[in-house]
DNA sequence: CGATTCATTGATCGAGATCAAAATTGGTGG
DNA sequence: CCACCAATTTTGATCTCGATCAATGAATCG
């Protein structure tokens, strides 16, 4: 449950932060752990039901017909997601766990409930909506424009933000439980070009990688390189006016 | 404002659509109409209000330092759009009009006053950010992943559903006051590709073009041809339990 | 009508895809 | 500890879709 507290806490205080969480693990909540490869949510089906991320990835991604495969978006510990089941709609996509990971199932008309009878709480988890979609539209930039080498330092970059919020500290190394044919579906790439533009961008100094480790080593030059702007997640307050 | 009416009739039923739009009204609005190429919101600045395109085109797009810009979605009559405003965060991206534009500019505070008093308004509201975001994500599967006709067929597809809904009648004709640029900029191709590939279409009899609009000649075909799923866009009605 | 913006067409180039083979890695069990 | 296996990664050769550069041809609008 650190990671969720750590995450939220990028946006409201401490008491609120346990507020949120103790308000959580009261409702209908399940702790699971599954295994790599386990389907969290079906496209095409109803999951009446959010996750909490506790540890492990996951990934969202779209099937189409003739198998291409396309990550819409990574879940990494901490992150709250399918806050779209609230309309009772038919998921779009499929979640699939990475990794072995570990996640609290909340059922949906009880944390509507709480929603409705704590509103200051819904100022937390719109604002965790406004997030994603931040990193869908920044996602878009990169698959659109950037050029292979640029998706990838830009992605990285991302990742250590994100994983950095989840520990509640700035780490350098992202721990990087991909392959790279789930990268080159993440960015829309080809797993042999992935590999050979990661050599490259090793050979230049950029990143280093041992044991699936990405160390970045020189991450202002990255950030440059890669048009990645650091302020673009949003981590301050949220100041909902009462 | 019948296009917004039109809208969020295809989720809640015609007394709350005209509760929807009354409270709106009421509030601290303005309605302003602008020429093409007006700034609405510009990327870093915080614009403390949201919008209802009620007639004309927007984009939402970035900016890159070495002028690439990507094109994240279009703002059609009826959308709402700007919802992250409520968490009084920066923009991340400019929002721009591409035609003469006619919107309603609702104040942010009046409106959170408005979701507070009426929360059944807020599940129509959460329905547009939840169907914004089911947009952003099949944009980054068609940028992603499909070729060049593919991603034309696609967002031609889309487009055409959307533009059905805001005018509350299925249209096939689909007027794009676009240019082959700021088709390009939105998928990640070149104007020039553009070109060459649209005149394929018409050549195969997918579509035809006049006067910048475009008509679907066979759009089971297109869409077979585009991998565009119809049902994508939830538009079931909300089951907000209460 | 010019003038300016936009679209088309042609020629050439290049980033990334594809196909196929070889090299690494990471278990698993003897 | 080593041998074996499957999955993954790397490397090489070649191809292709879409980019780039440049010129020509519509539209559109004072």
């Amino acid at each position: 449950m650190d990671t969720f507290r750590n995450r939220i806490a990028q946006y409201v205080d401490a008491p609120m932060a346990e507020r949120i969480v103790k308000t959580l693990t009261e409702l209908d909540t399940e702790e699971r752990t599954d295994g790599p490869g386990a389907e969290l949510v079906r496209a095409g089906t109803r999951p009446n039901r959010l996750f909490v991320m506790l540890d492990g990835w996951a990934v969202r991604y779209r099937l189409l017909c003739d198998g291409r495969r396309q990550i819409v978006n990574f879940m990494l510990p901490g992150d709250l997601f399918d806050l779209q089941v609230l309309g009772d709609l038919e998921a779009d996509h499929s979640v699939a766990t990475l990794t072995q990971a570990t996640f609290l199932c909340v059922g949906a008309t009880g944390f509507l409930q709480a929603l409705r009878e704590a509103g200051d709480l819904a100022s937390a988890f719109w604002w965790a909506a406004v997030q994603e979609e931040s990193m869908l539209r920044e996602h878009i930039v990169r698959v659109g424009q950037l050029s292979a080498r640029e998706r990838i330092g830009h992605l990285f970059l991302e990742l250590r933000r994100r994983l950095s919020a989840a520990r509640g500290g700035a780490v350098n190394d992202v721990g990087l439980p991909l392959t790279r044919t789930d990268l080159a579906d993440m960015l829309g790439l080809t797993p042999v070009h992935i590999s050979r533009t990661l050599s490259a961008m090793k050979r230049d100094g950029l990143i280093e990688e041992n044991h699936r480790t990405i160390a970045i080593t020189d991450r202002a030059r990255l950030a440059r390189l890669s048009q990645f702007d650091d302020s673009y997640l949003h981590v301050r307050r949220l100041v909902f006016t009462d």
